[in-house]
DNA sequence: TCCTTCCAGTAGTCTAGCTATGGGAAAAGC
DNA sequence: GCTTTTCCCATAGCTAGACTACTGGAAGGA
């Protein structure tokens, strides 16, 4: 059933929005609470995931630290930076800005088309 | 203002979809649709549009054909063929699923976090 | 004659998500 | 105790597809 595809460009978004809802988090439940919020439709591979942590590292967007999980693991929990929080009302706004932009080219339904 | 940029998977949808509406159009006309229905929040590069075009002349969700336009210019009109009529379905419905699953993970409006 | 508009296309770059792979440690099953 | 599963991290290499920059040409008006 689910392709569970993430769209690029929407990533960091989901990953930024999770940091938000849940606190600090490690890697792993973040593609958790993004999949469950979105009923499975989305989901979040590894190697996709953990390349974009870094790249929001790079950015500033996260921050790192080391801990122990829950469940007594090693893991590395991620927390938002103020410019996380930045970029998250950013990205949101304009992905709202885009998808309304893409409703108004699809939406106007089916006219028949008469013409010829 | 408008950065004006089309998300990475949905120049198919926007371009089928502006086929079904206007009837056999060639590629300027396409664009400024696109561009027009969207006020201009949307805009096709040319280096976009027409290498997805001939993608889709591959998969054969288009037929094109050369004419005149109404400005009386050489013009090759693109026709929604049956395959694209069943792409666009798809597509549209893939979308708004997809869309729909990031709104659930983003939308939870911000509760304040007040963990630490 | 020049400039703008209209129209088509290609080459090469880059972002970023994917597959595939390789760890390793804790808990649970046998 | 041994094995398997679950949890957690990370990289290399591939690929789709949108972008910039460019070439090219004809129509029509200034």
């Amino acid at each position: 059933m689910g392709k569970a595809e993430i769209p690029p460009g929407t990533l960091y978004m989901l990953i930024l929005r999770s940091l938000e809802s849940l606190g600090p988090m490690h890697g792993y439940g973040i593609a958790l609470h993004i999949e469950r919020m979105s009923a499975s439709v989305l989901a979040v591979e590894e190697g996709s995931l953990y390349p974009a942590l870094q790249r929001m590292l790079i950015k500033g967007w996260v921050k790192a630290e080391w801990g122990l999980s829950e469940n007594n693991r090693r893991a590395r929990y991620y927390r938002l930076t103020t410019a996380g929080r930045r970029q998250l009302v950013e990205e949101i706004s304009e992905f709202q800005r885009v998808m309304e932009a893409i409703t108004r080219v699809i939406e106007p339904a089916s006219e028949p088309a008469l013409s010829t």
